[in-house]
RNA sequence: GCACCCGUAGCUCAGCUGGAUAGAGCGUCGGCUUGCGGAGCCGAAGGUCGUAGGUUCGAAUCCUGUCGGGUGUACCA
């Protein structure tokens, strides 16, 4: 809606200046009316008047606009506008469909999650998920043909770390006495190991020793496709419990599932054979390794193959971002990490930038910030006091009155969501369980008691109206807004402003309902409307945040 | 050292493509007879937007310096 106004009043305001000018349009505060322009300021210096006297001209050209109720002219020279009621109305009930949809067709990958085999899934990889989810969700709202992959490391220094635990807990290479241990008791099981085996790594050199020779056997069980011995049968069975803890926390949290999981190992030969191909013209021998020389970029030095020929993380991800074009053909490749990863991957894509410039301009790294504990500790695994994506949950439904799991659920996925990616967000367990005030408790049950009265009645909704009362017209006029709030979130793709939009819609709803009687009303037919097009919209906004919408609480 | 991010009310955060008295939530204090679901609504107190300059008719927003916090910086991911 906003944008038709904006093509009108520009031609209108374009015939008053005599220049060539556009103007943009803003949603001032309600009391100021619908919409807002500056367009009188910025245009009287160019032609040398008084701002309020162009103001006022162009303020009565703009009343003759078909659907614009009055004009005035306010402070300095802005020019507000409030349209005739039936148009804000009409716009409401609309809402929904006028969703913009500049993505259409196509094709889009988002990464995202990217948790490692054999290590605990903790409390970042919880933040990563759900924003990564609602990056998604936000993307294919807009038309996109979204492909949600996952990558991780099925091989690698910590894999072998693991490894080398869980061989000595297990006294040798038994695969049998995996047997004993519980299925619930996996995931936690395979981090002890972990915790162990650095630990053991750093502090011992004989064991650093084992360990290094066993991070090449673990690449040789996937070179040889060692599925019997002993040792395999160890490293397949412990990867697949990983994979199995990682898809029943993914289910419980109701993301979206993933179309295609990448395993390190199933791209680093790509990635090997490719940086070896470049080796002179990108990368060089430097100490027996490979590396890339970042300087020259305002970068940074980096190894893509270790000494012992094994490509590192660098290495890998060439040859996941070629794995990822094959099997898609993507216009656009998200990328969704902790921020931490920014400049290694900004190396990594700067390489790739000199043999594959196609896949890298088609490349977005988004970035977010860290979960952090009320007291600024960062989580991490490697220090041994993980903080999990479990204990979030279970502490959350710990401090709830509800056992509703879409209610739980959408209260952690809300307080991930609503404050804006790239900063670190702060994780205080106390206080991330409120289910009171800018929550996701409060706007399901917004949500709720919209769908209680539609349950209720049976009437007619009107169509159209020539008149609302304030409450009404408050209402519709923040439900009409969402295809703005939707274009903004997607123009940064920040979900927080879904989520702010989203409040202040269920606050107006509040009020609303607080004021104005539904059913057995005079003016139900209009309000059933109202009522309607606000669920319609709050539904289609917690859609995209991926949160559940409860019929009841 | 260099690079990037952050610094807004007691706390947690919006607002940052420059615009009208800087907004929420929590917490504190005070209100809401019945009625579509009180997990709600209304009100009050609370801010030199880290700091010093600059650009501008106008700066929380842009630029520069500075202080404080965080992250990254060659064989981990």
């Amino acid at each position: 809606m906003i944008e038709e106004y904006q093509n009108q009043i520009t031609e209108v305001a374009r015939e008053v200046i005599g220049k060539d000018i556009s103007v943009e349009l803003t949603r001032p505060e309600e009391e100021f009316g619908d919409f807002s322009t500056n367009v009188a300021m910025k245009a009287a210096g160019m032609i040398g008047t008084n701002p309020r006297d162009l103001a006022s001209k162009i303020a009565e050209a703009i009343e003759k606009v078909q659907g614009v109720a009055s004009t005035e002219v306010a402070g300095p020279g802005f020019i507000n506008i409030r349209l005739d009621d039936s148009e804000v109305f009409k716009s409401a009930l609309a809402a929904t469909d006028k969703i913009p949809k500049p993505l259409r067709n196509q094709e889009v990958v988002a990464e995202y999650s990217d948790p490692n085999p054999f290590k605990v899934l903790h409390a970042g990889h919880l933040y990563t998920s759900l924003v990564g989810d609602a990056v998604a969700n936000l993307i294919e709202t807009a038309g996109a043909n979204v492909h949600r992959v996952n990558f991780g490391g099925d091989v690698g220094l910590h894999v072998a770390k693991t490894m080398w635990a869980i061989v000595e807990e297990l006294g040798g290479e038994h695969p049998k006495k995996l047997d004993a241990i519980a299925h619930a008791e996996r995931t936690k099981w395979l981090s002890d190991r972990y915790v162990i085996g650095n630990e053991a790594y750093a502090s011992d050199d004989k064991i650093k020793q084992a360990i290094d020779l066993l991070n090449k056997k673990i690449y040789e069980v996937h070179s040889k496709e060692d599925k019997t011995s002993g040792f395999a049968k160890i490293y397949w069975t412990c990867r697949q419990w990983s994979y199995d803890g990682f898809d029943e926390l993914y289910d419980r949290l109701g993301m979206v599932p993933f179309q295609k999981y990448y395993p390190e190992s199933s791209v680093s030969d790509l990635g090997l054979k490719t940086v070896k191909a470049h080796i002179g013209k990108v990368y060089e021998e430097s100490d027996g390794a490979v590396i890339f020389r970042g300087e020259k970029y305002g970068l940074f030095t980096q190894v893509f193959i270790n000494s012992e020929g094994l490509p590192t993380y660098a290495g890998k991800d060439v040859g996941l971002i070629q794995h990822k074009f094959e099997d898609f053909h993507y216009d656009s490749s998200f990328i969704i990490t902790d921020v931490a990863q920014k400049d290694h991957l900004a190396v990594v894509m700067k390489s790739v930038e000199q043999y594959e410039p196609e896949l890298v301009k088609r490349t977005i790294h988004h970035t977010h910030g860290r979960i952090k504990f009320a007291d600024g500790r960062k989580m991490s695994s490697r220090e041994g006091n993980v903080v999990t994506a479990s204990d979030v949950l279970d502490a959350t439904f710990a401090a709830a009155d509800t056992k509703d799991d879409q209610v739980v659920l959408g209260a952690v996925r809300y307080s991930f969501l609503k404050n804006k990616i790239g900063g670190d967000i702060s994780y205080d367990p106390d206080s991330s369980v409120s289910l009171e005030g800018n929550s996701g408790p409060y706007i399901q049950y917004a949500l709720v008691r919209a769908r209680s009265i539609l349950g209720k009645s049976t009437d007619k909704k009107a169509t159209s109206a020539e008149h609302l009362d304030s409450a009404e017209r408050s209402l519709a006029r923040a439900v009409s807004q969402y295809p703005e709030a939707f274009a903004l979130a997607l123009s940064s793709y920040s979900p927080h402003h879904i989520c702010s939009y989203l409040y202040d819609l269920s606050q107006i709803f509040n009020r609303f309902y607080e004021k104005s009687r539904v059913i057995d009303d005079p003016r139900s037919k209009e309000r059933l409307a109202l009522v309607e097009a606000y669920e319609k919209v709050l539904a289609a906004g917690l859609h995209v945040l991926g949160m559940p919408t409860p019929e009841k609480m």
